[in-house]
RNA sequence: GGAUCGGUAGUUCAGUUGGUUAGAAUGCCGCCCUGUCACGGCGGAGGUCGCGGGUUCGAGUCCCGUCCGGUCCGCCA
């Protein structure tokens, strides 16, 4: 800012440089399109540059906290058996032994869980993680954990011990003190908020209405499963008209899918405006209002249908409202444990249950013996110990305690559908090392590009990754001859692009 | 795999119901100014309107196809 004024005696150009093809300043009017295309130009951006090294702070302050709490990092091989379920596999050709390949890791996960069994009781590493999966902006194909196990613990310790780490990063790195994390189980959070990762940033909890809203001869409420609604505060007279066309045409859209949406105005005045009023009256809808605790000037949006996708359609309009009415406050941060997450979760396509975490993942404590002779609604209803962490609507990291006895590894195995045979030639490394004492242990992992976008207030992971993928990635790739120039594949192996999920 | 928005100077974009020579801002080049800092003044260069086909007297604009990109859904244990 002029502060100090240089007196040129002699200047030597080193390099001479082409007219760049997009300003490189804080605002830049460059695509991002072409800021990819020339990453090197767009990273001497202010904006991305100081990215950059808030995450190179960020890992070291997750480093030095770590070890001093006796953590070890250990890293784990990359070219590796598949581990099926989850997300596609990349896939590695193989020179010594043709047509097979290796897979890269989508977590170290088995190798940390051995790692406990070999005694490293408390293991870290900040590492790579592989998906085969399409990108979004909180998404990388290839992407960094910071992944964590520890030994002889229950639940309790690791959500203190990766509390306590959270908060010292925050303080360390923004100067901020998050306090302590509140707690939701999953059911709650998603009849709350319809959403296992609520963005806490502003309240607007869902009222659940079936109980009062029913029998009034309104036929789409009574034949819906689930009648839910908000109360957005204060915008009663603000909000037009054509605000509630266009809102009501956002629900509908394809990607949300609402059928419709019905409103209750309160209004400044007392009188109330609703698209139900030939079905409640007046007296009937401010009986409501006390329901949501509601007040003049506040408006009530409501959806009803199949339970499940009604709260996730009355939840990304939670969000479109905060967004819309500015709740979401940058420097705002609000941070979530979601526990007790279910084990199961049944998939009505194939027919099967899938583990909701992973298949390591262990029942609570005292699931567990119904686990092993429940019939099939009784293993929907299973409660894992596992959780997430979630900060301002974002997954930052998850994690469970793990299974450590072989034969309920196997019951597990068994649930998921793998036969004995696919179970140990998959696993057999781990349950085998389960045989010989393997400590109660768990751990969690958080994406640490999220975690840096969500400190930062930035939606998209992009900017702290030096060398992000874009959705083609063609400038990353090889040809397949070059790539396995001196693997003589066969036809077959060529075609082969990843296994597809089980 | 699906939905949706977009592709026009180096860049970000505008371009009406189809109608002369396709515009703006910024950047770039030249000259002038020299305490400026988003400097200012004057002048100039720069576009196969993504690509292919069709309709039409006439297409940036309408239709069909195709390629590319963004966002979202599916997917992401």
């Amino acid at each position: 800012t002029g502060d100090i004024e240089i007196e040129v005696q002699k200047l030597t150009v080193l390099n001479e440089s082409k007219v760049p093809p997009f300003t490189i300043e804080e605002d830049t009017d460059g695509g991002d399109d072409l800021r990819m295309k020339y990453r090197y130009l767009d990273i001497r951006r202010p904006q991305v540059q100081s990215n950059i090294i808030f995450r190179s702070k960020l890992t070291l302050a997750i480093r030095k906290y770590l070890s001093d709490q006796a953590f070890l990092e250990v890293e784990t091989p990359f070219l590796i058996k598949s581990t099926p379920e989850g997300a596609r596999d990349f896939v590695v050709p193989s020179r010594l032994n043709q047509g097979q390949f290796y897979a890269l890791p989508q977590s170290p996960q088995t190798f940390k869980q051995i790692l406990m069994v070999a005694g490293i009781d408390k293991y870290f590493q900040i590492v790579k993680c592989f998906r085969d999966e399409d990108l979004r902006a909180d998404r990388q194909p290839e992407f960094t954990q910071i992944d964590c196990e520890m030994s002889f613990v229950h639940i309790e310790d690791i959500l203190n011990t990766f509390e306590g780490l959270t908060r010292h990063l925050f303080q360390e790195t923004l100067g901020l003190d998050l306090g302590d994390f509140p707690r939701m189980s999953y059911d709650d959070a998603l009849k709350t908020y319809g959403s296992d990762k609520p963005d806490l940033r502003f309240d607007m909890p869902f009222v659940e209405m079936n109980e009062f809203a029913k029998g009034h001869e309104f036929s789409i409420f009574d034949s819906a499963e689930l009648i839910v609604g908000l109360c957005a505060k204060g915008i009663a007279e603000t909000y037009s008209n054509k605000d509630l066309k266009d809102i009501t045409e956002w629900l509908q859209r394809p990607q949300i899918g609402a059928k419709g949406l019905v409103y209750v105005k309160y209004q400044e005045d007392g009188s109330i405006k609703s698209t139900i009023g030939k079905f409640y009256s007046d007296d009937v809808l401010r009986t409501w209002m006390d329901k949501f605790g509601a007040e003049k000037g506040d408006i009530l949006f409501i959806l009803s249908g199949e339970t499940d996708r009604t709260r996730k359609q009355l939840s990304e309009l939670r969000l479109e409202l905060g967004r819309k009415l500015g709740l979401m406050k940058a420097g705002d941060f609000k941070p979530l444990w979601v526990i007790d997450f279910p084990l199961l979760e049944w998939d009505e396509e194939s027919n099967r249950f899938h583990a909701m975490h992973h298949p390591f993942t262990s029942p609570k404590k005292e699931d567990i013996s119904r686990m092993l002779d429940g019939d099939h609604e009784t293993m929907k209803a299973l409660k894992a110990d596992a959780y997430d962490m979630v900060i301002n609507g974002a997954e930052i990291g998850g994690g469970s305690i793990r299974i450590h006895d072989r034969a309920l590894q196997s019951k597990n195995f068994d649930l998921l559908g793998f036969s004995k045979e696919e179970a140990e030639a998959q696993f057999g490394f781990l349950l085998g090392a389960f045989e010989y004492g393997a400590p109660p242990h768990g751990g969690l992992a958080f994406g640490l590009d999220r975690l840096c976008a969500v400190m930062n207030g930035q939606s998209s992971i992009r900017d702290f990754i030096a060398f992000p993928k874009n959705n083609q990635g063609r400038d990353m790739m090889i040809d397949a001859p070059s790539a396995i120039h001196d693997v003589q594949l066969t036809e077959l192996a060529l075609k082969v692009t990843a296994p597809e999920k089980k």
